[in-house]
DNA sequence: AAAATTGTCAACCGCGCCAAA
DNA sequence: TTTTGGCGCGGTTGACAATTT
């Protein structure tokens, strides 16, 4: 048996691709409406299309099937999918089966832009579906047992716990100008916070947040002196509004930046903005003994927050 | 007002499964 | 038992729209 190559038909003429036209949809919907669903590999020629049976299949599943439904997704087909995603991960077409009228595309679509997100800014990681802190404390405790660093001063493991506390302080920083997390949107509260952040108790405030992630945070650094609880009562307090300024005063002045492709003024500029350093380029660097950190001593005001630690 | 960025969604691609040869 | 080909699935792309800078 021989295989025509699939971009070519019968008459070895390229077969057609990319968008649908009108006229093409109309003769799919005719040829279907007359012999419904067969081989897809013999439809486009006695449909007179210059397509491939694949190409004709999708159109025809995923948007010209007359039991297709249109428009948002509810809530409960939100809660459905969701659900079933917990249990079934990426299999688009068994959820599907669970939601009448929608196609695998449509909800793996509305998985990939929406529902994702919201899920993530819930504080729930949407590949595990567990709270995103669980993963916090295993980033800390995994390479952290107590008193390792203070024990081996390995100048790398430094660096790469230097970059792991300026993730943190990002994290808070993410948490401190955003409304508080909550399941699917609305308003936060601490009592919300607490449940989705998988903790047992409810906390009030952004410190007592910090303190319950990362429980070994004392240890992280050999530079760390045993007495955290000064460093932490300095934090400030989640904000309750949605106020720009109060946002702005409760900006977590930056820890250090990698001296990367950052010049001073940069370094300046992405302080005061709060803005978010490249992790990437960071981590990537970070098994680099040769890296050189700057902390920003400069400037007293961002420098205030941190120099206890580190200095 | 224009440019840049981000979001949405239809469509494509390659792979793997499975039945038929 | 092995090979072949159809089909469906999940990941990805790219065009267009909407939003932000």
């Amino acid at each position: 048996m021989v295989r025509l190559p699939s971009k070519i038909n019968s008459e070895n003429e390229e077969l057609k691709k990319g968008s649908w036209t009108q006229e093409e949809d109309e003769k799919l919907i005719d040829y279907m409406q007359k012999h419904g669903v067969g081989s897809w590999q013999f439809l486009p020629k006695k449909a007179g299309l210059n397509r491939c049976g694949k190409s004709c299949r999708l159109r025809w599943t995923n948007y010209l099937r007359p039991d297709i439904k249109r428009g948002n997704f509810s809530l409960d087909e939100e809660q459905t999918i969701i659900h079933f995603h917990s249990i079934l991960g990426n299999k688009w077409s068994t959820i599907a089966t669970s939601l009448p009228g929608r196609t695998d595309n449509e909800i793996k679509n509305y998985w990939n832009t929406s529902l994702k997100k919201k899920l993530i800014r819930s504080g729930i990681d949407p590949n595990t579906h567990q709270p995103l802190t669980t993963h916090l404390h295993n980033f800390f405790d995994l390479s952290l047992p107590s008193n390792s660093i203070a024990m081996i001063p390995n100048p790398n493991l430094i660096l790469e716990n230097l970059a792991k506390i300026q993730l943190l302080h990002n994290i808070l920083q993410l948490l401190n100008t955003n409304p508080l997390p909550n399941l699917l949107g609305g308003t936060g509260s601490s009592q919300n916070l607490s449940q989705f952040y998988g903790l047992s108790h409810e906390i009030s405030n952004q410190k007592e947040l910090m303190s319950s992630m990362v429980p070994n945070l004392e240890n992280i650094n050999p530079l760390i002196s045993s007495d955290f609880t000064p460093i932490l009562e300095t934090i400030p307090e989640f904000p309750h509004s949605n106020n720009e300024s109060n946002n702005k005063d409760n900006f977590i002045p930056a820890l250090v930046f990698p001296e990367t492709n950052l010049s001073s003024d940069q370094t300046h500029s992405v302080v005061n903005s709060g803005e978010i350093p490249n992790y990437d380029l960071l981590f990537m660097n970070s098994t680099n003994a040769d890296i050189i950190w700057k902390t920003d001593m400069e400037d007293e005001a961002n420098s205030s927050f941190w120099k206890d630690i580190f200095i």
